[in-house]
DNA sequence: GTCTATACATCGATAGAC
DNA sequence: GTCTATCGATGTATAGAC
């Protein structure tokens, strides 16, 4: 298969910039065709019609989920310890995307493609840490960090060092969660 | 102080059901004011421009928060407790101001609003719970239980007793997590 | 494959009748 | 206080040159 055109991932980055920073509503065709440095003629000729634009990000996050998922269940540390550290989003090609899908959750396709994602992540959680309030408590996490994130004024001070180490210290208490429901189960 | 007039509130509630069925690009005046049942003017005449009606939303936003705030802070079963069991959305006026509210967050007023909402409830929790760390992790599961039930198809399955279930073994861990805490500090 | 030019709808906002 | 009518700007989309 033939290297996919470069303008066509020049719109589709353009287009997350401009969903984190600005939201939907600033993510024209217009803007999005000035963002990516090409005329809207250009941008329309890779995607025909707005919708279709929004679908190519929407595709462009699966691909990028599935290869993150993939990272996840054979992360060393865990997948819950995994999930949780790029839940921060230190700024990966991943993260932005993700972000960006966020933005378009009013479009029905974009919150399906997220509830996959999300149930693929609960899955590999649940296999994780074995318990399903503890792996939905940990799911709950990681959207408040996503979330959290995403605001536009919170992308500069995602990833320094007290975050990093605030994280750690949760994945140390999921852990700790983890050992009390198994061990000392009341009932 | 007279009433305020009912065409003012009943554009603010028209606003709301849309953001949070639609998001804002649906949220247009025209959409609004159909539909609030006036028209563009009558619209026009409550809140000159576009912004004008969303700082409305948002002062709204505040004045309910502020109550509910009072409520978390006396509330019986704990702030915790209240929190949580409230993020799950049950469908409460200040529940779909709020969630409307996130929909606003290109406008920096609205994240700002936001912000200082979120300041406050974190100062509740950390005095009912005295760790930062788990009050930053109940502040996640907030942040999550909202963004989770702040998708239009989520809205309808909110409130069950499986979900409500689910809160309670959540409040039940996070007391357990605070006993860990205190209790039984490793070093 | 990318551009310019343009059509047509809809947006936010104004003016003025009632 | 609410309406209708309308403006200029901007939105999505099309046609066709290069």
């Amino acid at each position: 298969m033939p290297p996919p055109p470069a303008a066509r991932d020049r719109v589709l980055d353009a287009l997350e910039r401009l969903l984190v920073a600005s939201g939907e509503r600033a993510a024209t065709l217009e803007a999005v065709a000035r963002e990516a440095g090409v005329s809207k003629g250009g941008l329309i000729y890779h995607f025909p019609s707005r919708e279709a634009m929004v679908e190519g990000l929407i595709g462009r996050m699966n691909e990028r989920a599935a290869d993150d998922l993939a990272l996840m269940v054979a992360a060393p540390e865990g997948a819950v310890a995994y999930f949780l550290r790029t839940s921060q989003c230190a700024g990966t090609p991943f993260d932005r995307t993700l972000i960006a899908a966020t933005r378009l959750r009013s479009h029905a396709s974009a919150r399906q493609a997220l509830a996959e994602v999300q149930r693929l992540w609960y899955d590999a959680i649940l296999a994780d840490v074995g318990d399903e309030i503890v792996a939905q408590m940990v799911m709950l996490m990681g959207d408040g960090l996503y979330y959290n994130a995403s605001a536009p004024d919170a992308l500069a001070s995602a990833g320094t060092p007290q975050y990093q180490a605030k994280v750690d210290d949760m994945v140390a208490l999921v852990t700790a969660l983890v050992r009390l429901r198994a061990g000392d189960a009341p009932d």
